[in-house]
DNA sequence: GTCTATACGCGGATAGAC
DNA sequence: GTCTATCCGCGTATAGAC
């Protein structure tokens, strides 16, 4: 077994707090305690509460990113790759809400300059990759506009499920990764499908 | 001009402040000191934090989708009830960063019961509306579940909007409202009109 | 690497005068 | 209604021993 790699442990600890209640609800102490350890050595391994942040946020994104190139190549033949796509996004953001929490802090909070150093660092891979699986469909307007729209598809309705279940007609199922990912991609596909490109398509 | 209104003051400056940094970030001192008053003084006129924090979402959201309601019936006659919905609710997001800014912080840190509360002292109406919009036309699947894919592109985009100028091929004028007006409302009348019960719709 | 001890300001909240 | 004064715990961060 590996080391301890107390570097390691800290940045899961932290990830996990962080994502369910805020940077500035969760303290060093915190931190720090679920660790086993003291604020000190946290300061030890990280210089200030600030770079402990960055630390966590680079070392989730581009570890749940990193399978994506995979997933997109290895996907079984009959399936197309937006499908691939959609099922994978949509699943990661259900099973896993530190990803997903973290991810909507960062649109919701994250400073221009920690946006710009997110994009660069983690970002910019996988939306090139879903801007080239949307590319090869005929979207309606420019592929990175559409990328933006499955994106963003995706996330509204993950967002929107905690608070559809109290609205009137919002059944809870409404709410589920399946019914989220098969009644997005049954959208995808009939704006694919409508388009005046459409004999060139697939 | 009507009585000073120290409560109506109180709520607007709150209401900027937590929107802009969160709830954790702006204390009752920040608060109290851009009303021109002192901490001790909020405290009279709401009994905690947590309240404050509670009037100030009420406050904000019946507000501002208030004109909902008479947006959708006086709309020129040529456009249709969805294209109004749209145009409204991206103006809406992209010009009011406080509404914006504090229905994210909602949907990603309210817990069930200031949901609940919320659902059903403001969004209840507002997502009866918009679902009935949406059911005037014929819709590929449930309408509220349809309901929740329009709310949720629209949101998606403007929330991808502010990373997006740092993401490859992100032009700036893709996270636009008329930009992004003009492309969502492309891509909902395409799935519109995809469906097989395209004949009896409109 | 990890600890103990500690500095010091800021946080929410209240008592009681005006 | 609004103030001054105050309580007290918690926050980040550091010094220096082990």
């Amino acid at each position: 077994m590996p080391a301890p790699d107390t570097q390691g442990v800290i940045l899961e600890v932290a990830s996990r707090l962080f994502a369910s209640r805020g940077y500035d609800a969760v303290s060093m102490r915190d931190v720090a305690m679920e660790v086993g350890g003291t604020p000190a050595n946290l300061y030890y391994h990280f210089k200030d509460k600030e770079h402990l942040i960055r630390a966590t946020l680079a070392h989730v994104f581009s570890q749940r990113t990193a399978p994506l190139e995979k997933v997109l190549l290895s996907g079984s033949r009959p399936s197309d790759p937006l499908e691939i796509f959609i099922e994978w996004f949509v699943g990661l953001l259900f099973s896993d809400s530190v990803f997903a929490r973290l991810l909507l802090r960062e649109l919701l909070d994250g400073d221009s300059a920690r946006l710009k150093y997110l994009s660069e660092t983690v970002f910019e891979r996988p939306f090139a990759l879903i801007t080239r699986v949307v590319a090869g469909y005929s979207t309606p307007t420019d592929p990175v506009l559409f990328a933006v729209s499955v994106i963003g598809l995706v996330l509204g309705h993950f967002q929107l499920a905690g608070i559809l279940p109290h609205l009137p007609g919002g059944h809870a199922e409404f709410a589920d990764p399946a019914t989220v990912s098969r009644h997005t991609l049954e959208l995808l596909r009939r704006i694919l499908q409508a388009g005046p490109h459409e004999r060139d398509a697939h």
